[in-house]
DNA sequence: CACTAAATTTGTAATGATTACAACTTAAAA
DNA sequence: TTTTAAGTTGTAATCATTACAAATTTAGTG
């Protein structure tokens, strides 16, 4: 796997230790933060982090390409890394986020031949297994 | 076609005045109106309307299912009636929201089975026919 | 090293969509 | 009519995001 450093670079992002980290923040937390979360994650290891530099970087992340904001029925963006392209299933209950690693391969270029597609994003809303659990049981009690 | 108010009380909402002209406007707006839009058309027409009314109705709309959120690259919601499904193309030039008349049917009862299916949206992002023609123009000049 | 210019980061203030909420009005029920 | 509920309104608060100018760091050059 390629290094951070390496992987910013052949976007043309200049790799400081700020982006780096919250490059590798997004790459290792299990989930789809919001620019507070991980505001608040680097805070400790970077004291002097501003939440402006926050949004700074996931623009610059965002036009580069490197990452991508998560469209969802929340007032706030979330953000992933654009790597490998998935769905994203969220739980009307809870409003946790799930990755859903499909992602149907119709020919846009095909239907819409004189449009350039640049990016195609699928939100699937529901509620998710635990939560239908939960409320299985307590319909039956 | 089913007049205004009963499709209204079809889905549980008493048509008032307000919502069957909101309801209205939806229906006939071509375009995806955001809140302002359809507080600015309705409001030489209802000289008392109120954006707080706007913002109540289109809840209650999209909670009956007769309205939906449409996630867009933008910071605020615009609605959509739900009545037919389809996907939204954005443009990232000029913003311009188009309907693209195609729902792939893929399987996600299938895909995941223990999840309850609500809705799924899909939001296509790229550069629109018009845009591209001149930027075609502009770099051949 | 010293100096300069550019890039990066920071903090504060403004913007703007959305929500909370209490008051007011209209419609329905008794 | 009287009462109650439903619908509507206006104002104030909230909160994510942006604008912007100052401060800091980095890189380049003599």
């Amino acid at each position: 796997m390629m290094p951070n450093d390496a992987v910013l670079k052949a976007h043309g992002i200049k790799p400081s230790l700020t982006r780096m980290m919250i490059f590798e923040y997004l790459k290792t937390a299990q989930k789809h933060p919001n620019v507070d979360e991980i505001y608040q994650a680097l805070h400790p290891q970077i004291p002097t982090l501003s939440k402006t530099t926050v949004y700074n970087t996931l623009h610059l992340f965002t036009e580069k390409s490197i990452a991508r904001a998560v469209m969802l029925k929340d007032q706030e963006n979330r953000y992933d890394l654009a790597a490998h392209p998935h769905a994203h299933f969220q739980c009307t209950h809870c409003n946790e986020v799930f990755d859903v690693d499909m992602m149907p391969d119709f020919d846009l270029n095909q239907l819409m031949p004189n449009h350039v597609i640049q990016d195609v994003s699928i939100l699937i809303s529901g509620v998710c297994e635990t939560c239908k659990a939960k409320e299985a049981t307590q319909k039956s009690s």
